[in-house]
RNA sequence: GAAAGAAUAGCUCAGUUGGCAGAGCAUUUGACUCAGGAUCAAAGUGUCGUAGGUUCGAUUCCUACUUCUUUAUCCA
């Protein structure tokens, strides 16, 4: 019988369907497995063959451990807020929810087709009401609660706004923006309004004033990413930095927790890197300077307090509070102009560029420690969000100093040796301090703790710790995301609406633009805004990261009414035991999602630390991008081998449908690729086509590069699965490369797979007849299948996916040289193979008499008996190089070997006349003479 | 300039206590075919990035260099 995948696929797809294969209980007496895929955003352009990359990967690990014994929970879902929804609506009229619910079907429809076991019964969507219900319940728990430091824990604000009308709040140790202290009697005295102010800095879930890209013109808020040296990406308009009220959510005040729990999960060393890097933790002191001829003082941040004597100028960020007040008449007009300059750019653009600007403004601090005047400067290196967005620089000692030092002529005093440090660079804290009063001869270490501690005794600062990791904002003015649960009253002061009045269902609207002032859409939905008590409602919807920051807690318990996720379920599941998915998440979500789990974690919400126990990113599958060159002056298309013979040329995608041996050296448009390519659009219907004399090949420019819809190279998953069987394609994809390489999606392996396919299909069949001997099998048929699944096995253990493919091909090459059809052997190979294969090996696994699913079988277990080898061949060397083989019985003495090896007639002839000085034996490896 | 990873057949990749370098594709030849494709049967291919070191022995361990990939780029 021959291979037939389609008829196989529809067969046991609705099987599994019917049957409920791939249905997971919460009750089970099976040890609990939770393999969990970064669920995808359903874009209109459907999947490509990048996407099930890691689907598969987790697909086999996932069916290995539920062969293996284990209750596995494997399920799928959607995050389906976001802004190509809401771009597709302002470009259509299609509402988002239309658009997102068909893409989503459309995902489903092709996932299925490749076989997945995922427990569709469980799938989420963030945009559906019954699941942003509980994201917006999550929201009024961070909203009702602040971080308590002293037991490193969030409590509920009920709880501290009972401290403050016991003791005000210099009892409290808690995170917060506030700085000021009251007394219980002060508090006491607040008005509402004020007190909520207050509560307000506390909350997890807090508004502040925050700045975004506003693009007048184009009347929107913009992401850093589409602005482009100070201007729109999109037209090229004017942006600035617009103040504005923002929700927050107070991640830093898990900092530490974030940074130090990194240590107890399975993630690559990279990824624990960058989110550590990203959290920036570092220790320093901060510290308060005089200003002349001022009360104010200027606030400081520093991590080397032991180049205090060398600070010989301050520098405030542009925006920070103090600059107009510090800024003398006489360069007013300088400051002013610096402040327009900067106001144009963006943050990536002061990031990316390296140029040395500022302007002085005219007054001058004083250096507490060498008690000498110096100037206070603004510049953009300076971030207001960093630190306190004011330094003290230190020339001598730190390079960007260093560089305005330069460039502005300012003082600059050598303040740590380095010579004991050859190899020490300016950022390193080592060496020797000089010129610097009572610290000097100490070595830096020392000086840090000796100025920490007279900072203190003076009475102008402290030492602290600080991240470069900040609250980001958690506001978009847009239409498409969760609506806030709050409620503002007449004073401003904002509530959160209690659980039995949610979800606040996103309003329906027919307009997504932005409102004029950078409010979102839902500002003009006056009815929905007002509510008849006085009240309004926060009119921003919350980021796409929000939904996605506890999905994978809803896939435990799906369907619960009453509770993001029942007490049981969450027990029972506990976290994700493997998480597999692309880099690109590895800062924002994989953090958010560690945040939320440990604030749910500190309310008895999840009994675990961390969410994701072991982490796995994907590398991407690449396309190739196939051009071809066009001569702007003529309107003519020129073939690349021709391509230096003319000027004026520039390249465009084309399609690679039309391409012949697509992604190969010699790709190039036949006869009816160029026929196609005439046919496509139809202003390219009489175009002419140079090809070189004689030949029939018109060749194209091939590639590497992102599968787009924009450059006519996406590969349909559907379209491989339908030419040579899902269960190749998945193979075929595991067979590209090890699952975290980034590799070019190239479809001349695929044949080879498919071949090995077949082949293993008609291990079972002899004349087209299912034929299946009952005979024992062979030593060697018995080690063929033993030393497979062993390779198998350990390769799958450690998700080196693509060698158990090769040990699969390696593995049929043999039997079917031993012309092996032996149930004995082909059905434990059936079942090694499942996860990989599930559809092929269902049908064989019923072909072989089986009753049930191949997926609930028993994973084969392999006997190392059988690999052992009675006699083993000896390369015999002389000085390393080998000179002769024989072959001796396993267990054979050193002694023996030895002898024997001496004794051989080829190395004999070595030897002769020679001395022997050493012989090396290796049992079952090899044996090395030394002779000289 | 930094950090991590990589470099093995024409291509994609395997290769662990250091001990005979190997899979798939591609290529070539043959069989089957009117022919092509598919299928089957064979075959060839390596300074294991470069240079040192350790060792009886290095693709493997160490050092330096070269190239590439990824990540991060003013964090006071």
């Amino acid at each position: 019988m021959q291979y037939n995948p389609t008829a196989i696929e529809q067969k046991w797809q609705q099987y599994w369907e019917e049957n409920g294969t791939y249905k997971v209980s919460n009750e089970s007496d099976k040890p609990k497995f939770y393999v969990l895929d970064m669920f995808p955003y359903p874009s209109g352009a459907g999947l490509h063959v990048g996407h099930p990359l890691g689907y598969i990967a987790s697909d086999i690990y996932a069916r290995y451990k539920r062969l293996t014994g284990f209750n596995v929970l494997h399920p799928m879902g959607f995050d389906a807020f976001g802004l190509p929804a809401e771009q597709y609506a302002l470009d259509t009229g299609i509402a988002p929810g239309v658009s997102t619910e068909k893409n989503a079907a459309r995902y489903r429809e092709q996932l299925d087709k490749l076989g997945f076991s995922f427990d569709w019964s469980r799938q989420v969507k963030t945009c559906d009401a019954s699941y942003y219900k509980w994201t917006q319940w999550i929201f009024t728990e961070l909203f009702n609660h602040y971080y308590d430091q002293s037991i490193d824990k969030a409590l509920s604000i009920a709880h501290l706004a009972a401290q403050f009308e016991d003791s005000g709040n210099t009892k409290v140790q808690a995170a917060t923006t506030y700085e000021g202290t009251f007394t219980a009697a002060e508090w006491n005295a607040m008005s509402k309004k004020e007190q909520q102010d207050i509560l307000m800095e506390y909350r997890l879930a807090y508004r502040s004033v925050g700045y975004v890209n506003w693009c007048e013109e184009l009347a929107t808020v913009l992401a850093n990413d589409q602005v482009k040296d100070g201007v729109s990406e999109r037209g090229g308009y004017p942006v600035v930095q617009k103040a504005m009220w923002q929700w927050n959510l107070r991640i830093t005040a898990y900092a530490d927790r974030l940074l130090y729990d990194l240590e107890t999960i399975d993630w690559s060393s990279a990824l624990k890197a960058m989110q550590s890097n990203w959290i920036g933790r570092s220790t320093g002191a901060q510290m308060f300077f005089d200003v002349t001829d001022s009360e104010e003082k200027i606030e400081i941040y520093t991590t080397r307090p032991d180049t205090i004597f060398g600070a010989t100028y301050m520098v405030l960020a542009p925006e920070h509070p103090l600059v107009e007040q510090l800024t003398t008449p006489k360069q007013e007009a300088e400051i002013g102009e610096y402040l327009d300059y900067v106001a144009a750019r963006s943050e990536i653009d002061r990031m990316a560029d390296k140029q040395v600007t500022g302007a002085f403004t005219g007054s001058y601090a004083i250096n507490p420690f060498t008690k000498k005047r110096i100037p206070i400067w603004i510049a953009e290196y300076v971030l207001i969000g960093y630190g306190t967005g004011a330094i003290m620089a230190v020339p001598s000692d730190d390079e960007r100093d260093q560089r305005f030092a330069e460039k502005f002529g300012l003082e600059i005093i050598d303040v740590v040796d380095k010579s004991d440090y050859p190899s020490a660079t300016l950022s390193d804290k080592v060496g020797k301090i000089i010129n610097s009063g009572f610290i000097t001869g100490m070595e830096v270490p020392d000086a840090i703790a000796a100025v920490n501690a007279k900072v203190e005794e003076m009475g102008i600062g402290t030492a602290k710790v600080n991240y470069k990791m900040r609250d980001a904002g958690f506001s978009r003015q847009r239409y498409w995301g969760e609506p806030f649960p709050i409620i503002y009253d007449a004073d401003g002061n904002a509530e959160s609406i209690p659980v039995e009045n949610l979800p606040v269902e996103l309003p329906a609207t027919d307009d997504y633009k932005p409102s004029k002032d950078g409010q979102s859409p839902l500002s003009r939905l006056k009815s929905w805004v007002n509510l008849p008590d006085g009240y309004t409602r926060e009119t921003d919807t919350m980021p796409a990261v929000a939904g996605s920051s506890w999905y994978y807690l809803r896939y435990m318990d799906a369907n619960n009414d009453e509770a993001f996720v029942g007490k049981d379920a969450v027990n029972y599941w506990q976290d994700v035991d493997l998480y597999i998915g692309g880099t690109e998440h590895a800062v924002a979500h994989l953090l958010y999602a560690r945040f939320w789990h440990k604030f749910l974690y500190d309310n008895g919400l999840v009994p675990t630390k961390e969410p994701f126990k072991k982490l796995i990113n994907q590398g991407m599958i690449q396309g190739v991008i196939e051009t071809i060159y066009y001569q702007k002056s003529t309107g003519k298309y020129i073939s690349a081998d021709l391509a230096n013979q003319y000027e004026d040329l520039v390249s465009m995608p084309v399609h690679i449908d039309f391409v012949s041996d697509y992604g190969a050296e010699h790709s190039h448009l036949s006869a009816e690729g160029i026929a196609k390519y005439k046919e496509w659009r139809s202003e390219y219907k009489d175009s002419e086509f140079v090809l070189a004399e004689g030949s029939n090949k018109f060749y194209t420019k091939s590639e590497m590069g992102k599968m787009s819809k924009r450059k006519f190279n996406v590969i349909n998953p559907d379209d491989v699965a339908a030419e040579y069987g899902a269960d190749v394609f998945r193979m075929y994809e595991m067979f590209l490369g090890p699952i975290e390489a980034h590799k070019p999606w190239n479809t001349l392996g695929i044949s080879g797979v498919s071949k090995f396919m077949r082949r293993f299909w008609d291990l079972f069949f002899q004349k087209d007849a299912f034929t299946i001997s009952e005979d024992a099998p062979s030593k060697e048929e018995l080690k063929v299948l033993h030393a497979t699944i062993k390779r198998v096995t350990e390769d799958i253990q450690r998700f080196s996916f693509n060698t158990c493919v090769s040990a699969f091909m390696e593995c049929s090459n043999d039997l079917r040289k031993l012309k092996c059809n032996k149930r004995a052997v082909l059905e434990p190979l059936t079942i090694l193979l499942a996860p990989f294969a599930p559809y092929t090996t269902e049908e064989l696994w019923h072909l072989l008499g089986h009753e049930g699913s191949v997926h609930d079988a028993t994973y084969p277990t392999f006997d190392e008996q059988y690999l052992k080898e009675d006699s083993i061949e000896y390369p015999i060397s002389i000085n390393g190089k080998k000179r002769a083989t024989a072959s001796f019985s396993a267990d054979t003495s050193k002694e023996d070997l030895e002898k024997a090896a001496l004794a051989n007639p080829v190395i004999q002839k070595w030897t002769e006349g020679k001395t022997v000085r050493k012989v090396i034996v290796v049992p079952k490896r090899m044996i090395n003479i030394v002779v000289g």
